[in-house]
DNA sequence: CTGTTAGCGCTTTCAC
DNA sequence: GTGAAAGCGCTAACAG
């Protein structure tokens, strides 16, 4: 920076505000200073100026799975803001593991981001970076009471899916799900209800199936779904137990939609790939991840109220050719 | 830090060496300012600590595509190396565009990360990087003659796919491809044309067909190659344009292998969830990831021979049911 | 509008 | 093995 200064024959202090600082700095100087800059390559030291001016422009986004191409959306959208907008975002896979979690989180804290974006694992980590005065946004799950949110209409959603089946003359449908500690979980559950109740069906509680969070423990409870369960219809609650699910269906040959209906939550690219299509419900993961790096910006730059801010995304039923009308016995 | 260095009853210089350095600081000592640092919650500031050290454990990841699995994939393998090492990960898109890349470039020098793996568009990138003292490395394609790399073998692996289809009776065999001016694009033709040398068969040129980068041109690509060119097989060069090229097959209730085979390389997950499964290349893309930013460690810690190194990664055929024998007329 | 001064929080000489 | 002092590169406060 002295160089520079030298180069245009001005003070360090004048060579810093005519780059970064809008005004206090006359626009035949602040030219003058900018071609010096550019003459010698000269390049600002972030490290320097975020620890003098105790503001960082780096963002930290925690995920739990970048190789599920719901989290890697959230993290395509939110990316695409932040750059935009000249922030820059520190990735950090936390493999739903509290303990990781927590762990990222400290780093984070350590190197001074403005901000955290988090899907949740544990709403101690939320909590932890909120007392220590940094700004977080809970993206598509919320834990805990606090803070600003993004979360996708999962109640709802779950709901128009079910009804959709039950529309279709469905009544025993199996809901393959692998949490509800959550509220992404519990939302597509409760909308899973809901929707049973709306329609004055009782809902027989054996066809709600807990499984585990991949895709090869989905297989081996949808064969138990349809080995104990006279189902007609399977609705899977995520992206990756949809794939566990279709391949017990076609290991079996079940012809879809014919012998059996099959609907999942989240739509990813393979889900229109397949043969028949898979009816889901798209949960605009680019736009929540958007939503999530706008909203937690606005918050840094002191845009909002005080009071917390949830901002709820609909999401839209995509009806394909995996759903059918119920078979006859 | 001064609050630590009370509590302890040291001064704050051994608080750094207490917490940091290995050696210079008695474990009696050692352990007193941990249990203080941990009674008062104290997190070093990395800015801090960076600027001082003129070290930073920040590496920069340049990527042009996350919702791509295979670029997804890379940057979790390289995520979870560096994450292990205690390191971390700024990750941006930068859209295959070589000024987004550039700038993103400048934007990384800025932040004085320790280090940059790239999926290089242009070469000025990594030249502008290594001209400025920060390691590079380049991963998945190269550019350019200077720096390290981790790459697949795409000519071997190009060559074995076409080996079998070849050797399943294809002669006429479209290939699908975006680009050729990058070492991938270059190497997968290479493999192609040599897989036909090999077998002793003339290649017409007009097999080669050229497309855009995304799966919408593929597909209509895939619509001129069919109506044009006496095909029995289609090699598609990568994940992306597969979609495009199994959504016209589809279209047309093309049978397949029976009528006509499909193969791709880059395997990804929806490749055997469809029904027949793709037969492709697997690149171990995470481990690719992995290997790069091992590369790239070792080269900060200057564990490395001057010269550059280059680290190749052996592709894998998977064989499986979307090829089948050319039919005869 | 611009220069001077001080200091962000830490690590690293250099004495002791 | 430990403390005192200096300073990384920059920006904010203050004069002018």
């Amino acid at each position: 920076m002295q160089d520079v200064a030298r180069e245009a024959g001005v003070s360090p202090s004048t060579v810093s505000r005519a780059l970064h600082t809008r005004g206090y700095a006359s626009p035949e100087v602040r030219e003058r200073v900018q071609a010096a800059a550019q003459r010698l390559g000269y390049v600002p030291n972030h490290m320097a100026r975020n620890l003098r001016s105790r503001t960082s422009t780096a963002i930290g986004v925690l995920i739990s799975d970048l190789r599920n191409p719901f989290y890697a959306d959230l993290a395509a959208g939110i990316e695409e803001v932040l750059r935009f907008e000249g922030h820059q975002m520190i990735l950090v896979n936390d493999n739903g593991d509290p303990e990781e979690e927590m762990h990222a989180a400290e780093t984070l804290l350590a190197m001074q981001v403005a901000g955290v974006i988090v899907t949740p694992v544990a709403a101690a980590c939320p909590k932890m970076l909120q007392d220590n005065g940094i700004h977080v946004v809970s993206a598509d799950r919320q834990l805990g009471r606090g803070g600003d949110a993004v979360l996708s209409d999962n109640k709802a959603g779950a709901r128009e899916l079910t009804e959709h089946l039950l529309g279709l003359g469905h009544e025993r449908i199996g809901l393959l799900i692998d949490e509800t500690k959550w509220s992404t979980g519990a939302g597509r559950l409760a909308g899973f209800r809901a929707a049973y109740e709306d329609a004055g069906l009782e809902l027989d509680e054996d066809l709600i199936v807990f499984t585990s969070f991949d895709a090869e423990a989905a297989k081996q409870t949808t064969r138990e779904l349809l080995d104990e369960q006279h189902v007609t219809a399977i609705l899977s609650a995520n992206n990756v137990l949809a794939q566990g699910a279709l391949a017990e269906l076609k290991r079996r040959r079940l012809r879809i939609p014919n012998k059996i209906s099959l609907a999942a939550y989240d739509d990813v690219p393979w889900m229109s790939l397949v043969q028949p299509a898979i009816t889901t419900v798209d949960q605009h993961t680019v736009d929540l991840g958007r939503s999530s790096a706008q909203l937690l910006l606005a918050r840094i730059r002191d845009e909002l109220p005080a009071r917390r801010r949830i901002v709820r995304v609909a999401p839209r039923l995509v009806v394909r050719g995996s759903t059918g009308p119920a078979p006859r016995n």
